[in-house]
DNA sequence: TTAACAATGTACGAAATGGTACGTTCAGTC
DNA sequence: GACTGAACGTACCATTTCGTACATTGTTAA
C-alpha cells in the first residue's frame, strides 16, 4: 500500500509512521495465532502471517527470532489466556456436586468456544510436545486446575456425595478428554457418522450427556442406605 | 486400453508378475504412512519419503499422482486396516454387559496399539476433514462400527442391564473420545501434569477408569426394586 | 522377433519459503 | 538541534520442495 500520495501538497505530503511496539507485537501474535492453529507449524507461511499483519515480515523476524519461537510464544499466549478464563471460575462456595457438575459444563463449553486453542494443543501433539517442554511459563499455568478439582473432590468425599479412591488428576483427565475430543474431531466424526455434531442441539445434547457421564462416575456406589 | 479383444480368449487368463509394481506400491504407501502421521501433510517430504523406499521419488509420482492423492490414499489405508481388526471382534454371543466391557476395552487397547492411524485422523480434522470427505470408501466403512453396537445395546436394554433412551451413536462417540484422547494428547498431557501417561501401569488403570465409567454410565438407575 | 506398453531411473525447473543485509525513520535525552 | 538506540521497510538470497521431461529397461501379445 503505497500511500506516499506525491501530490502538490508540500507540508504533509507522506504519512507518518508511528512507533507502536506492543501494538505491532500483538498483532502479529493474533495472526500467527489463527495462522498456526489453522494450518500448523509447518503448513503456516511466514510470508502470509505477515501479509495479515499491519506490519511486515521484518517485523516477525524482530520480535520473535524465527518460525519456531513465534510459533512457542503463541502456544503460550493460547495457555495463558485459558488460564485467565478458567481463573474466574469459582467452584469452592458451591457445594460438591454442584461444584463439579459446573467445572465440567465450563469445561465443555469453554474448548467448544475456543477452536482455536484446541487445535494449537492437537498440532502440538503431533510435534510429541516438544515446544511446550521447553516452556517453563506453560508448566507452571497448569498445576491450579487440578487443585481447584481436588477441593471439589474432597469436599464430595467428605459429604459423601462422591465415592472414594478416585484421584483427581485421572477425573481431570476424563472431563478433558470428553470435552477436548469433542472439538478435535468434530470433522472426521460428523463426516464418518452423517451426524451434524457441531449443530446447537446435538452439543446440547453432548454437554448433557458429558456432564451426566461424570456425575455418575463420581457418584457412590449405592449401599442400599436403609438403615 | 483395456484389451477386450473378443477373439480366440483362452479360458484361463493367467497373469504373470510385472516388475514388481504392487510391491512398490505397498512400500511406498507403508513409508507414506509413517512420514504423513508423523510431520503431517505439510510436513512431510515427497524427497523423503522416496529416499526411505526402494523406490524412487518418480515411482510416487506414477502410482499416486501427486502429494494430496499420496496423501488420501494413505488415510484410506490406515481405515481399512483398522476396519479390518476390528471385524475379528465377535460380540454376538456374548452377554450385553460382557460385550460392551470387551468392546471398549478393544478400542481402547487398539486405539493405544495404533498411534499412527489416531495421528493420521488428528492430522485430517486440522485439515477439517476435508480429504476424508472426498473419500468414498472411508464413509462406507465405518457404518458397521454402529451397528454391533446398536446390537449390543439393544440386547442389553431388553435383559434388563441397561437403562433405556441411550443413542447407539452418541455411546459409541463417548468410547471414542475416551480412547482417542488417551493417545491424541498423551505428549501435552503428560508434560503439564508431570504424569507418565504412557507407563504400563498407568495405561492399565486408564483402561479401567475408561471401561468403569462407561459401564457406570449405561447402567440402569436404581429403581429400588424391593421385592 | 517385434511392436506396444508398463515400470523405472536421472536430472532438472519453477515456485515457494525461511531468513537476512542494509538502509530509513521515530522518539527520547543531552 | 544533535545524538542514539529502538522500531521499521525494501529488496534480496540460498535452499527447499513439488513436480516433470526424457531416457531406459522390463514384459506381454501377436
Amino acid at each position: 500500500m503505497t500511500a506516499t500520495s506525491t501530490k502538490t501538497s508540500p507540508p504533509e505530503p507522506r504519512r507518518r509512521r508511528k512507533n507502536n511496539p506492543e501494538s505491532v507485537r500483538a498483532d502479529i501474535l493474533a495472526v500467527a495465532t489463527r495462522e498456526f492453529s489453522e494450518k500448523g507449524l509447518s503448513g503456516a507461511r511466514i510470508d502470509e502471517i505477515a501479509e495479515q499483519t499491519r506490519a511486515s515480515k521484518r517485523m516477525i523476524y524482530y520480535y520473535f527470532s524465527d518460525k519456531e519461537t513465534l510459533y512457542l510464544h503463541t502456544l503460550e499466549a493460547a495457555y495463558q489466556k485459558v488460564r485467565l478464563q478458567e481463573a474466574e471460575l469459582d467452584l469452592d462456595h458451591l457445594p460438591p456436586l454442584e461444584a463439579l457438575s459446573r467445572l465440567v459444563r465450563f469445561t465443555f463449553c469453554h474448548h467448544a468456544k475456543n477452536p482455536d486453542f484446541i487445535r494449537l494443543v492437537m498440532i502440538e501433539n503431533i510435534h510429541h510436545g516438544r515446544f511446550l517442554a521447553q516452556s517453563k511459563l506453560i508448566q507452571s499455568l497448569n498445576a491450579g486446575v487440578i487443585d481447584a478439582l481436588t477441593n471439589v473432590y474432597l469436599r464430595g468425599v467428605e459429604e459423601g456425595c462422591f465415592r472414594e479412591g478416585l484421584d483427581p488428576r485421572e477425573l481431570h483427565w476424563l472431563i478433558s478428554a470428553l470435552s477436548f475430543f469433542n472439538v478435535s474431531n468434530q470433522h472426521t466424526f460428523s463426516r464418518i457418522f452423517d451426524w451434524q455434531q457441531a449443530a446447537p442441539e446435538n452439543q446440547r445434547k453432548l454437554e448433557e450427556h458429558v456432564t451426566d457421564m461424570v456425575l455418575r462416575y463420581v457418584r457412590p456406589d449405592e449401599v442400599t442406605p436403609q438403615p
